[in-house]
RNA sequence: CGGGGUGUAGCGCAGGGGUAGCGCGCCUGUUUUGGGAACAGGAGGUCGUAGGUUCAAAUCCUAUCACCCCGACCA
């Protein structure tokens, strides 16, 4: 492609709007145009990228014996009704109605449109199990698009479903989807941390996560430092120290006016938030529970609402709490025996806790929960913090900020049962299918990828996922000499077959060039100037590291073969 | 949905009741040509939108829309 031909423009400054890496370099280097928020087309240069990208994909799940189909975006609502995602999904759901006001949805994801392919598909357990997957447009209507194209509210997603007759088989499948992504992220070179996940409302068993570590990102990541340990922290486990004072000591009540939050209480009898106990309370769908954790630490919401076994879950309001008798600011689980009470396992790392006296204005000193709180309901409820250690190793745990780029998941029998999807097994028996889902982000990669490939300058374009392989650079290009050497070499690199960028611009500057394509990362260049045309050279420079050589112009087209072959 | 911010030329920004500005980019010409060239000339705007106040509104008031950031949310 020539430049004077291309519908590309790079911008010499950074757009306003662009926070992170990703986006303003993809901006700046005119690879996406945003529309609206979290809406981009993609221009010729991101979709080369993003071909690349797919290219690797469609690679590994062939690979995996994957069959690649497309489902519609646009789907019935009452499919979406059936499994009652219309309600889960909420508002991120975009709808519409058709000409006869029949509802609509335009799909955020596959699950239900590919059970149904399924169900249509098999009969028996000799039907399965198989692997479809697509890279098709997902919608969501996002409540916060941001960072370019990090979050945004229409995006292409490969999406691929396992269906199987057992659990060997699914779990097989499984573990070859977690090696085809690992070589998907090394082939775009970008590090991953794969992270144990909350499954989450819809069953299922494993889940997994793979995270792009980028202080940029909007997931937590709980990693041990010593063994492989990893775990999104919704999800993460962890042990807490007990605290050095065990001593027995008698409770005694303590005068703690206008004392309503743990730190006023700190504040007041000068001491660490470690030695308190937080009391929250909670109401569910139809219940009412009081949560009992240590004054530093906070509950996981997800953890509490898994051990409540509960679709709701909400903080009670101080009125909610009044009328159970409590008193918001004073409370705790000691004397409690008429209210659910769960406690964090870390109640149990003192014996001297300050805790709330269940009266106004007052606390309760050297509270030891296994003594003094009737119910006994503990459970691992708090979010993991490097506070923690490792459940498995006992080591220091770290916490990491990242971007999910991929997300498998043993779906089980949620979708299949719903829409039933089901086979005879070998004994005549009707069976749901179980599935498997696999996800990975296409513009979110490229994206990670970005981030994860860069410099000052610009974009350091891995080999594999570069829009171009070689940029070449006629320096001069009014010299005649200059513009006859470079036009050569491009159509000889062309009848080569290699995809060439070919700044051919007659009223740029050479200094312009090079900040160009630096900017716009191709892994290679070839640099025709009328200097070393003097002496029948050309220069070819490494973007990644800045290293240039110098070769005879003659041999400049099969020294390009060579390197990028 | 709560909090904060921004809308003025393609991009980045200034201006703050009385002729619409700057830098970069863009067009023409001349000179230049290895790290975002110089000179000369030029094009480009209903100041987000709608109402209102005023002799006069980009500027003041009201409403509204859009976008960005933080949070909430996010199988």
């Amino acid at each position: 492609m020539r430049l004077t031909q291309s519908a590309s423009k790079t911008l010499r400054t950074n757009a306003s709007e662009s926070e992170i890496a990703s986006h303003s370099l993809l901006t700046r280097a005119g690879f996406i145009h945003q529309l609206g928020a979290g809406i981009y087309s993609y221009l010729p240069m991101a979709l080369k990228s993003l071909k690349n990208i797919e290219r690797i994909i469609r690679f590994e799940m062939d690979a995996v014996g994957a069959q690649e189909i497309l489902m519609p975006h646009i789907q019935p609502m009452e499919l979406w009704d059936s499994t009652n995602r219309t309600t889960a999904f909420g508002q991120n759901l975009f709808t519409l109605k058709d000409r006869r006001s029949r509802g609509l949805v335009l799909a955020p994801t596959h699950e239900e449109s590919v059970t149904m392919i399924a169900k249509s598909v098999v009969q028996s357990y000799k039907d399965l199990p198989f692997t479809l997957y697509q890279i098709q447009t997902k919608f969501r209507d996002e409540a916060r698009p941001r960072a370019g194209l990090i979050r945004v509210r229409e995006f292409a997603m490969k999406d691929a479903y396992s269906f199987s007759h057992n659990e060997e088989s699914s779990n097989e499948i499984y573990d070859r989807m977690a090696v085809a992504y690992k070589n998907i992220y090394n082939k775009c070179e970008v590090p991953i941390l794969i992270a144990e996940a909350d499954s989450g409302a819809i069953g299922g068993k494993d889940s997994h996560e793979f995270i792009y570590p980028t202080e940029a990102g909007e997931d937590t990541v709980i990693t041990c430092s010593s063994c492989s340990y990893t775990a999104n922290v919704e999800k993460a486990t962890g042990i807490i120290d007990k605290l050095d004072d065990q001593s027995n000591l008698q409770i005694k009540e303590i005068q703690t006016p206008n004392v309503t939050s743990i730190q006023e209480l700190c504040n007041l009898l000068a001491v660490s938030p470690k030695y308190t106990l937080k009391t929250i309370c909670y109401k569910t769908e139809d219940d009412f529970v009081m949560v009992a954790i240590r004054g530093d630490l906070n509950v996981n919401e997800i953890k509490l609402k898994n051990v409540l076994n509960c679709k709701d879950l909400r903080i009670a309001t101080a009125e909610e709490v009044s009328q159970k008798g409590l008193i918001p600011g004073s409370m705790s689980p000691v004397g409690i025996t008429d209210i659910s009470v769960i406690a964090d396992i870390s109640v149990m790392t003192s014996k001297v806790f300050i805790a709330g006296a269940n009266k106004p204005n007052s606390h309760f000193k050297n509270i030891d929960y296994a003594r003094d709180c009737p119910m006994q309901n503990i459970k691992e409820i708090s979010i993991t913090t490097a506070e923690h250690k490792c459940s498995k190793c006992e080591n220091k745990l770290e916490s990491v900020k990242g971007i999910e780029i991929g997300h498998i998941f043993k779906l089980g029998t949620f979708f299949s049962e719903t829409l039933g999807a089901l086979f005879l097994d070998e004994t005549g028996q009707q069976q749901p299918i179980i599935m498997g889902c696999y996800g990975i982000g296409i513009g979110r990669l490229l994206a990670a990828i970005v981030e994860s490939n860069h410099d000052d300058r610009g974009i350091i374009f891995p080999k594999s996922i570069s829009p171009y392989a070689v940029n070449l650079i006629s320096l001069n290009h009014n010299d005649d000499a200059c513009k006859q050497a470079s036009e050569s070499i491009y159509e000889n690199l062309l009848s080569q077959g290699i995809d060439c960028l070919f700044d051919d611009r007659p009223d740029k500057s050479a200094g312009v060039k090079f900040q160009d394509a630096e900017l716009l990362g191709i892994p290679l260049q070839v640099i025709i100037s009328p200097r070393n045309i003097k002496t029948n050279q050309a220069e070819i420079k490494i973007r990644k590291t800045l290293e240039t050589h110098m070769t005879p112009l003659v041999d400049t087209v099969s020294e390009i073969v060579n390197q990028i072959n």
